[in-house]
DNA sequence: TGCAAAATAGAACGATCGTTCGTTTTATTT
DNA sequence: AAATAAAACGAACGATCGTTCTATTTTGCA
């Protein structure tokens, strides 16, 4: 005779599906949990991990559906649309960055010290996971011709995070680990840069060495507008 | 009676077509031009019109078709594949690229006003021109985790270009330009992440004053590496 | 002018897309 | 345990995708 499984886990298994299909894993969350939360946060999960990949157009609900283990309707039930699917992604992503990026970085003393940390979370965020690329940069190229809800989403997370960069560079000119005259806008500029070439050839020409590029680069800048005393605070 | 056409212009249309679809122009030459390269020539134009704004993934023959006032068999039939026309369409950005940035440089006397003059002209391809996004750019995320012929020939181009670059700062080094000691590859590293910012927040951001930032970003890189003869050249 | 070759059209293919709808199964509450 | 609400399924929709045929038209050359 077979042997009988409890009820739980005969159940349709949509929850229980993901971790079969290999995702991640920040699954359990928001305590009360009516199951339908639980498996939309697994869809977002699984959706993420896919737009990282194909890029946030290349979403597809069918191929979220398999990956699941669900109907299409199923899938398609917690967004109601393709458009609020990517949303909630970028929302999700959104989250991860601050998670990963941001707070840690908070934990660093303000000015240079803190500075230095955002730049390396970010990163390790852009390109030393071997897989997964960096939404906020596939989707400012998917996006920079095409209007629409996602764009906005988008941008506006962006925004916010390079606003906090900005934010980052001040304190340190108030703290005195910058020259009083930097243009704190510009060198925020440049550190973009930074991240985006090392996303760039990490990523897609595969070029050998390019964190150290990234990481020179960084001191180059810091020399540029650092004042003497912030020198020994970034060899560390 | 109604006016009667001399026959040149009731032909089947393909190559007049394409200038009532409002593409862009160079459609005439190669001179035996036995029609089926011409028409294959405005195909591939417009075919990269709508790359830059769609991405090199977002081509589609049916669309293209319709511009082109023709079948979608007839566009088909002159590539073969949907991959050989993304192909070809990487192929003549490469052309026009070249045609545009690399070749004025040469002009330049070679060293700082060389590499001043790529840097400028790579800077007005990716973002001055208000439409059309540079493929170079948005092809690298497209393609970065999408393995293919598609990705060799855009990776092929990239670094044929990139080469030309560091090619371009050894020589300014090679001049006296720059200091003895100067890392062509960071440098090179470095003035590609000006232009990703510029495209990033130029053509997604909308940021305004990119440009400027850009462009100061690539004094400051000069004031690093050039030596001091080199200063006046750049500020002209 | 006539004829072979090249170029294009047109219809159809299987697949996949996002979306809708009615039904059925689960989960939650009474 | 029964009743109600939430969640998921399954089938179908029209549209579009790249691709494959065959038939027709146009072109280039003798």
């Amino acid at each position: 005779m077979s042997v009988s499984f409890p009820s739980k886990l005969t159940s349709r298994l949509p929850v229980a599906g993901v971790r079969a299909a290999g995702v991640s894993s920040n699954v359990v969350r928001s305590n009360p949990a009516h199951k339908g939360q639980q498996t939309k946060a697994a869809i977002v999960d699984a959706a993420l991990e896919q737009a990282t990949h194909l890029g946030i157009e290349g979403l597809s609900i069918g191929a979220l559906a398999d990956a699941m283990q669900m109907s299409k309707s199923g899938v398609f039930a917690h967004f109601g649309s393709r458009e609020e699917l990517q949303i909630s992604v970028v929302r999700e992503y959104h989250t991860r960055f601050e998670i990963e990026v941001f707070y840690p970085a908070l934990q660093q003393p303000r000015g240079l010290p803190r500075l230095h940390a955002m730049f390396k979370n970010w990163m390790h965020r852009t390109s030393v996971e071997l897989d997964s690329g960096c939404i906020y940069i596939s989707g400012a190229v998917e996006f920079d011709d095409r209007p629409g809800l996602v764009r906005e989403a988008l941008a506006d997370s962006v925004r916010i995070w390079l606003a906090a960069m900005h934010r980052a560079v001040v304190q340190a000119r108030d703290e005195g680990h910058l020259l009083p005259d930097a243009d704190a806008h510009q060198m925020a500029f440049e550190i973009h840069g930074l991240i985006l070439a090392l996303h760039y050839e990490a990523r897609f020409l595969k070029t050998p060495g390019s964190i150290v590029r990234a990481h020179t680069g960084f001191t180059h800048i810091l020399a540029r507008y650092g004042t003497g005393a912030s020198r020994l605070a970034i060899t560390a």
